[in-house]
DNA sequence: GTGAAAACGGCGGGACCCGCCGTTTTGCCT
DNA sequence: AGGCAAAACGGCGGGTCCCGCCGTTTTCAC
């Protein structure tokens, strides 16, 4: 089915694993060739197997983003739109403050969405939408909102708290900022502020 | 007082000039050599006269963030404190989208803050804040926002919508979203859409 | 086993950034 | 005016990176 060879499946695993720690501490600018070299590998078999940074980094948050899109699902049985809405966000943001070099590889798709569905940000946001729509069809959320908006916000944030000194503390910050808008507010219900 | 050399002088503004455009170009990415040849100088001298590649864009974007101080300046003028803010970030936000590498030089100004008080980062800081302390006086803001949660914000909201389509409109979308928080609301006072 | 296709990896080129160091330019001081 | 020390310059070599080419090795089907 896969149509490759065992040495390539091989390579592309230990690849993927090596990419995994480095982007993690290095970020989306990564060194392909450091990435080659810690895997024993050519750095041309790197580029073969991802033959663009973007197909790498893809490969490397793919797991993670199918966490996120499960945990939408199962955030879509809750009763609350708004707060199965919040919570996801909340989850999102989290995890693209947490994961070095995710909400950069989400902040440029634009290069031609159509062809991957697969893609992280198609993924996530097939995931998100009918979250986003619960929402605005219960009234919760302003209609002229769309999850394209929301996604882009989440990145924002995740990209402007990446060089701080704790980057998770503004982050919710920010994220509580943008939910309760600008002005003192008539108590909204709270999203869940724990880890 | 300068106490610097004629020569050197004549460089410094030449490579500055040139930084301008090409950063303008290519963003806050630009290639320190590709200046150098530009301007018809060694690249040693590039570095000479900015050691870092920060100290290139605190530079490059200087006149500009005075312009910007300026402007909070006369809007602290204006009567109504919520709208003198929300005129001002918006021009800010305007500004970190139009103009490329902006946003990436604010986004990580942490290390150490306290040096230069000249920093782009400070210096709207020190013109900002005192917008946001009189719109919190006016309870038109919730007292817990900080200056640096609003700076974060407008970096933010820069960065993610710097690869898109149309960046500045999407960009005033999520900064509406931003100030106006996610749920549809009680006609909230506009902040001006034009230019 | 063997042979063709797939996969590999080393090599050279081009672009950077950086530090060193001999050379040129300035401007002060006589 | 002329000389001289310090300031400023810029070229060079080293290191890293990304990329394309191409001869060699590995795999797998027959």
């Amino acid at each position: 089915m896969t149509g490759q060879r065992s040495d390539a499946r091989r390579n592309y695993q230990r690849i993927l694993a090596v990419a995994e720690a480095e982007v993690a501490a290095h970020g989306a600018e990564a060194s392909l060739e450091q990435i080659a070299r810690t895997a024993g590998v050519g750095s041309a078999t790197v580029r073969r197997h991802f033959p663009t940074r973007r197909s790498l980094l893809e490969a490397v948050f793919h797991e993670r983003v199918e966490g996120l899109c499960e945990r939408a699902h199962r955030l879509s049985a809750i009763e609350d739109g708004r707060t199965a809405l919040l919570e996801w966000l909340h989850a999102l943001v989290l995890y693209a403050v947490s994961a070095r070099g995710f909400a950069d590889t989400l902040s440029y798709e634009p290069p031609a969405e159509e062809p991957s569905p697969h893609s992280c940000g198609n993924r996530i946001s097939a995931a998100g939408t009918p979250l986003l729509e619960r929402a605005i069809r219960d009234k919760a959320v302003a209609p002229h909102v769309t999850f394209h908006d929301l996604l882009t916000l989440a990145v924002g944030i995740a990209l402007a708290t990446e060089h701080h000194k704790d980057p998770e503390t503004q982050a919710n910050r920010l994220f509580r900022l943008a939910v309760e808008g600008l002005s003192p507010e008539h108590g909204i219900a709270e999203v869940s502020e724990n880890s």
